[in-house]
DNA sequence: CGACCGCCATACGCCGGCGTATTGACACGC
DNA sequence: GCGTGTCAATACGCCGGCGTATGGCGGTCG
């Protein structure tokens, strides 16, 4: 798809769109701050010269390697996910779909700790949003609330997050994919993210037992 | 307790321990790449001739942050929680202990995404294993399983980080401290996170439904 | 009162990254 | 084959941050 246009000499002409990915992928090794254009240009195999000719400056590049992150992020992945019509199996696919990449992980959470370049929080924002939203739905398809469903979701979409916090922090206490204890845990996340029957159909709040019942004003 | 020296004409004579905090609060509001020695210099209203003769270099201070950070964070905090005896009152204590501040928040999320002084990670991870290591042994003393307790160790861990990145990235979406919504959501996740009687009794493993049982092979 | 010490200011050189200007090598249409 | 357009190399100035060197000033002690 991305048209590779080369010199006679086999010299491979870079495009836009090269430099926007290899942004993406210093962004998932480096952080948005190590996103440079000499270093990038470096690893390229050229000169800065090439860069200013396809980008006016370095905002530029960030603008393009966030609008292809959020079109991947949102729209295909979320498009996928739509195709499962059991709102159980959506939630699930949703979690798997986007872990699957462990790239892709590294960047969410680079962009997510950016602040420099203020419109980062905006791309995050959005995608963050959207994100949530789905899986609020998801849950509301349940037969939820619209309060349980949010609440559901929250905690679904924390778990997630810090998932891949996890991963990356503690790399050793999370189980790895091979091990049984990788699949035992994804199950018990599924049941335990999972309202029971009961909650779904009377849309009752939990039970409150005595230790959880003064949650006080904190400023959390 | 800091003792203030100061001359004879009411100026303030910095110390260390004064510029290892601005270091954290510069950590906390632009990330551990934000801590530059001039622009901390000019809000503490000295020029970096002053820093230089307390620390060797940025290393230095950095490292003087961390240490604080890590004593503040682990010795402290786990000392006042371990005072509650009840393991369902220390988790939940735990979660609202850490979730207190906010600048400890932005310190530990600024922390955690930090890779450029490679020393970082480490005393990220040692922070981060103790307070798991704290949860998991919360749940064995509620009678789970050592397999048990950490999946479930691991879920709550995993909602506490991920409730401290969506306040980040999405803050309309998270229940202030004020509304009534904010205490309800407390409450559901205590109860969500806390295994059921019949799960400390037999520590059998969770039911599993059909939606869930394959969970595949993923690379998660 | 003079010597010394603790804390800070000033000035300097260095480096890495940004952005610009200029030139150059191919490819392609004519 | 000759301009023209595309993509890249080179060279330059700029800036912000790091680290050093040196000097200064108040406080203290003998």
């Amino acid at each position: 798809m991305t048209q590779r246009r080369m010199t006679k000499t086999q010299k491979v002409m870079l495009t836009a769109q090269d430099w926007a990915e290899a942004a993406l992928d210093a962004i998932g090794r480096r952080g948005v701050e190590g996103v440079a254009v000499e270093p990038l240009a470096r690893e390229l195999g050229v000169t800065k010269g090439s860069f200013y000719w396809h980008f006016p400056n370095r905002e530029a590049l960030l603008v393009a390697a966030l609008k292809r992150w959020e079109a991947r992020e949102t729209d295909e992945v979320l498009e996928r996910v739509q195709q499962e019509v059991d709102p159980r199996a959506r939630i699930k696919r949703l979690i798997t779909e986007v872990n699957t990449s462990k790239r892709a992980s590294r960047v969410y959470m680079a962009l997510s700790s950016a602040n420099k370049p203020a419109f980062v929080r905006d791309y995050v924002e959005r995608v963050s949003k959207r994100r949530l939203d789905f899986i609020i739905d998801s849950y509301a398809a349940l037969g939820l609330s619209a309060d349980n469903a949010r609440r559901w979701a929250l905690m679904t979409f924390s778990v997630f997050l810090g998932a891949l916090q996890i991963r990356r922090d503690l790399p050793g206490e999370w189980p790895s994919a091979d091990e049984p204890a990788f699949a035992e845990y994804v199950r018990f996340l599924m049941v335990s993210l999972m309202p029971s029957e009961l909650d779904a159909a009377t849309d009752a709040p939990p039970p409150v037992t005595g230790w959880a019942a003064n949650s006080g004003g904190q400023e959390f």
